[in-house]
RNA sequence: GGCGGUGUAGCUCAGUGGUAGAGCACACGGCUCAUACCCGUGACGUCACUGGUUCGAAUCCAGUCACCGCCA
């Protein structure tokens, strides 16, 4: 049997208006652990997609004068090409009007209520059509969505129920016993209270519209939006379809989710798998919201924070820098232009960047351009190499516990040690003695050795500059196909090649007036 | 109303019983290979407040204040 692949998943964004910096977070986020497991070389399986039923895409569709699904594939493959922009390397894209994902959603409700989980009622109540959500006359603030504010309609309709209060006790047993199924702790809490206080059955379907995937056993209903988007996870892996496959990636590793649609993957989502005997997720990871200047981003305050617009400014591998060693994994976090640019300044042009440019100036000056041999070494070596397996094992240690941001911390330490390394060995003033020539070439094949596995820590969270670093060195290879396991061993690097063109990896971000 | 969280250097944060930490910003020194960069040194904190436990508390307990989250 095929060994199970290391399986992460984002949320599938609804796709009825422009995503945000935001959006990006979490695929950026989902990005680099995925990234960081590929370069361990560990086989993953990453999946991401749209959400594209329920009333509110509807209703854009009609006011944008679209069928539903012109709308929906031209929002997903707007959604698609940011995806690209940023470098995210999904294995798998799903849509959920795709038949593959309409067909197990189906095979969901049959096999739900086969295990009698599911039951007509009657629903009667009051329904806010752009947050998709049913509520009582006791939620209703003034008359209106005690979330968004805006006016409700009355509903009343016989709906198909999904019996959560059965789930109840099993669910917080599974919680109790899996101290990190939902992360971070605080986040676990919120989710031991929610379900102690009890579980109601809820709605999961609807009559009034038809956009949506119909009940198989009722055709005048559709699934609610959100019993159809949870399926992903199951229905791109092969779920009651390709069984073989299923096996090799279910359970997930990793759902990525934000903080905000905690109980749907951390109590509804549970259910509806132990409803229907699958594994459940082993980790349920919550990250925080990405603010604009330390605010909510919104419309009304203007300070929405486009991708285009900010990957064209600061480049996207900058970007993805920036919110993932900015931001602490589960705490929320804030994009402004002054943070963003100190941190490309001092920790992209001036540490990695300027190292980079310094190591290939002087092989260029005093090497002839090409990687020397390391011959003459001393105690300062081995110490040096000591600090590259140090922050090897360190760097493991944080991104299991998903502690990102730290993880970077310890790359950038050791960004520091080389060029402290550098400054200590001073390569420069051995240049000027011929009989010194040995230990230089060591020094600096040292130095261009420590870049080349810098920027196989460096890959899974930028890319692109992690290629030019290999360009730059004269490696001539796809960083992208190299594993730690494989590529990540000291003395790899091959004396004689021969440097490529230099230029600044990062280009300083001059002030200027805003 | 119930539950939970946060409050540490100018800024972002780490630090769960034993002489207050990191990065950035700032000051000074060194270097000159490099993207006015790098390296070193330094200054900056009544660790929100009050009381308690303890030989000893940022760290544990109680309360107060401020801000925030989840649920109702």
């Amino acid at each position: 049997m095929t060994q199970k692949v290391f399986y992460v998943t984002t949320a599938i964004p609804y796709v009825n208006a422009k995503l945000h910096l935001g959006n990006l977070y979490e695929a950026i986020l989902a990005d680099f652990h995925v990234r960081y497991h590929r370069i361990r070389g560990e086989d993953v399986f990453f999946l991401t997609g749209t959400d594209e039923h329920g009333q509110k895409i509807y209703k854009s569709a009609i006011q944008s004068s679209m069928t539903p699904q012109e709308f929906v594939d031209r929002m997903s493959a707007e959604v698609r090409r940011l995806w690209d922009l940023f470098q995210i390397s999904y294995d798998d894209f799903i849509r959920t009007t795709e038949s593959r994902h309409e067909k197990v959603v189906q095979e969901w409700f049959t096999r739900a209520r086969e295990k009698g989980d599911i039951y007509l009622g009657n629903y009667e109540g009051w329904y806010c059509v752009p947050c998709e959500t049913l509520l009582l006359e006791s939620q209703l603030v003034e008359g209106n969505c005690p979330d968004c504010g805006r006016p409700v309609e009355k509903v009343r309709e016989s709906n198909y129920f999904f019996r959560l209060s059965k789930f109840q006790k099993p669910l917080l047993a599974y919680i109790e016993e899996h101290p990190d199924f939902v992360l971070p702790e605080i986040r676990r809490n919120e989710v031991i209270s929610l379900i102690k206080q009890g579980l109601n059955d809820i709605s999961i379907s609807r009559t009034a519209i038809d956009w949506g995937v119909e009940i198989p056993f009722d055709r005048e209903h559709v699934s609610y939006v959100w019993v159809d988007a949870l399926i992903n996870y199951i229905s791109a892996p092969g779920a009651f379809s390709d069984q073989d496959r299923f096996v090799t990636i279910w359970p997930a590793n990793y759902h990525h989710i934000g903080k905000d649609i905690l109980k749907f993957h951390a109590v509804i989502w549970p259910a509806m798998l132990m409803s229907v005997g699958l594994e459940l997720p082993q980790h349920i990871a919550v990250h925080g919201w990405l603010l604009s200047e330390e605010e909510k981003m919104s419309k009304s305050k203007g300070n929405i924070l486009d991708p285009d617009e900010l990957s064209e400014r600061y480049g996207v591998d900058a970007l993805r820098y920036f919110l993932l060693r900015e931001i602490s994994f589960g705490l929320d976090g804030s994009f402004s232009h002054e943070m963003m640019k100190k941190r490309y300044n001092s920790d992209l042009s001036n540490d990695i960047g300027n190292l980079l440019s310094r190591t290939v100036a002087m092989i260029e000056r005093y090497c002839d351009g090409l990687i020397p041999p390391p011959t003459l070494f001393e105690d300062i070596d081995e110490e040096f190499k000591m600090r590259w397996s140090d922050t090897r094992r360190s760097v493991d240690e944080k991104m299991e516990l998903l502690n990102f941001r730290e993880a970077l911390d310890d790359v950038w330490f050791f960004i520091n040690a080389v060029n402290k390394y550098l400054d200590t060995t001073a390569p420069w003033s051995l240049a000027k003695f011929s009989d010194k020539k040995e230990r230089m070439d060591t020094i600096l094949y040292n130095v261009a050795e420590s870049l080349r596995l810098i920027a196989q820590l460096i890959f899974p969270v930028m890319p692109a500059s992690a290629q030019k670093i290999w360009d730059q060195l004269g490696i001539r290879r796809e960083i992208g196909r190299s594993t730690l396991p494989k590529e990540g061993r000291w003395s790899l690097l091959e004396s004689g090649l021969s440097v490529g063109k230099r230029s600044p990896l990062f280009p300083r971000i001059e002030e200027e007036a805003e």
